[in-house]
RNA sequence: GGCGGCAUACCCAAGUGGCAAGGGAGCGGUCUGCAAAACCGUUAUACACCGGUUCAAAUCCGGUUGCCGCCUCCA
């Protein structure tokens, strides 16, 4: 089966096919930075980081390119109102964009460009548009004409009539058309500026994703993508620009990703209905968040909740918990130790043909339009055949062909996580890391709790259960939950 | 006003023509000094509603209701 992709375009999924066969060409719009990432970035970066990885693991040379808008006019004015020039928020909010995604787990595209580094691509196109009579200047800035190319609406299947109509349309005098857009605006006094042969000025928002997507992947790109929001008008516009600019097809696979929602509604910064991703690492461990992510289709809405958040939390403490138990119980084998097909099938048929098919499984899920939720799902059926193996043996340790069964089991599950960047903590790592984060919010410190653990440990072994449980009882009255074991006894806080 | 999307169990969520994945929560059980974790069993004659097409529909077609998004900066 090939891979299909639901291509925003077109409306519906197609076979995906790249312009240069093994090689494909992806651009995502990145943020503009005037301020912290919320979760709804997130999400998108999530999103297209997954589709990256799994592009790699089809065994594609991928080239992906993300920007940055570091110009624009909430940077200018987010700079005034801190008495600061643009290019220091800008820079300040691009650090804090790395902090943020290297704590997700996101991998660095190939080329994260600047829309500053690139003024002068952008000119040349502009002056390619005047050539081609799609541009025009007027009051001191130069717009694009929309009704000169009739492409114009094919991306979100709208007419321009229709949006004529429309209830909300921007005046502006200087305008031919209400729906022309900005391509250069020209500057003010003290605003930072840019020469051009317009005058001194700053680019529109949509001209910089043409001039970096084209020089960096060519005047044909196999995917861009970005969120639901960017189809109109920027990447509507987009398209209207480069086509008639490069005279021929943009980009043949566009995708979108759905909004992260709050009780429902949109997450954004105009309803104030947002979270910022590093207020939710504070609680949430961000391999959590990225699950979150996951487990729901990419091109659905989904809703931000504690709820939401805590069952991502508990499913992927499971796939942790199983792994370590493998760990634990089905040690390093000897150097001679091999075991075959059939010897392994044996052990438990079940388990084998869930190991051995995960895979298949997987891949038709994953080329299905990236369907991670199912699979997922078909993760947690391995997980759950690796766990009821291991409890077929009480609680000793699995030996010679069991453990390499449990062993080979767990590193299917465990390549197939990291496809979708899940499980790349050593699982005692994450589970420690993860209460951790947990107990903050019992009130409970990590000192008061490890004393409390001694003082019962002195008690069950003076077999005074009476007020072991009293301690016990305490304890999970905040949510914290002892697990005795053979080795001692640890904790987890309920979620 | 125009355009588009969604509606699956208590909750989250796959499934787009052939017996309704998966997760969470609940209940019963195994294990445990007691628990927890984990495992086992159990929880939708049924996919918003009404019609239609078909041997067969959650899935296709038409209509109704409800919710959401875009048309303005937005991931």
């Amino acid at each position: 089966m090939a891979l299909q992709v639901y291509n925003t375009l077109a409306r519906k999924k197609e076979e995906f096919i790249p312009l240069e066969p093994g090689k494909v060409r992806l651009y995502v719009c990145g943020v503009t930075v005037y301020d912290y990432c919320h979760i709804g970035h997130a999400r998108s970066v999530i999103v297209f980081d997954v589709i990256y990885r799994y592009l790699m693991h089809l065994g594609y040379e991928v080239t992906y390119v993300r920007n940055f808008t570091d110009i624009d006019d909430k940077i200018i004015r987010r700079a005034n109102q801190e008495g600061t020039d643009y290019r220091t928020i800008a820079d300040k909010y691009i650090q804090a964009f790395y902090e943020d995604m290297d704590s997700l787990g996101v991998l660095r595209p190939t080329i994260e460009p600047l829309a500053t580094d690139h003024i002068q691509g952008m000119i040349e196109i502009i002056e390619q548009l005047f050539k081609n009579g799609a541009a025009y200047h007027s009051g001191g800035d130069v717009f694009y004409r929309v009704d000169r190319f009739n492409g114009y609406g094919k991306l979100s299947g709208r007419e321009l009539d229709d949006m004529m109509a429309g209830a909300r349309v921007e005046v502006d005098e200087n305008k031919a058309n209400p729906l022309d857009f900005v391509l250069w605006k020209g500057s003010k006094p003290g605003e930072p500026a840019w020469e051009s042969p317009w005058g001194p000025g700053r680019p529109g928002w949509h001209i910089e994703c043409s001039a970096m997507g084209s020089r960096y992947l060519g005047q044909t790109m196999d995917i861009h993508g970005g969120g639901k929001d960017l189809v109109f008008p920027h990447h509507e516009n987009e398209i209207a620009q480069s086509e008639m600019a490069f005279g021929r097809q943009f980009v043949r696979y566009w995708i979108h990703n759905g909004f992260v929602n709050i009780n429902n509604e949109k997450m954004s910064k105009s309803l104030g209905n947002f979270f910022t991703i590093r207020d939710v690492l504070r609680e949430v461990h961000p391999e959590a968040l990225r699950m979150f992510v996951i487990s729901k289709h990419y091109r659905s809405p989904v809703d931000f909740s504690d709820e939401t958040v805590a069952e991502a939390e508990r499913g992927l403490e499971r796939l942790y918990t199983t792994l370590d138990a493998v760990r634990e119980r089905a040690s390093e084998p000897g150097a001679n130790e091999e075991f075959s097909e059939d010897i392994l099938k044996k052990q438990d048929s079940e388990l084998y043909v869930k190991a051995s098919s995960l895979s298949a499984a997987f891949n038709e899920a994953m080329q299905n339009d990236f369907n991670t939720a199912q699979a997922i799902g078909y993760i947690f059926v391995l997980q759950r055949n690796i766990q009821r193996f291991l409890d077929k043996f009480g609680r000793k340790n699995l030996k010679g062909q069991a453990a390499a069964l449990a062993r080979m089991s767990a590193d299917v599950l465990l390549t197939h996580c990291n496809i979708l960047g899940l499980l790349q903590s050593e699982p005692m790592e994450f589970l420690d890391t993860q209460r951790k984060l947990k107990l903050k919010s019992t009130g409970v410190t990590e000192d008061e709790l490890k004393e409390l653990i001694a003082l019962r440990h002195k008690a069950r072994r003076e077999k005074d259960f009476a007020e072991a449980d009293r301690i016990r009882k305490e304890l999970d009255g905040k949510r914290i939950q002892l697990e005795d074991s053979p080795d001692g006894t640890t904790w987890r806080v309920s979620i």
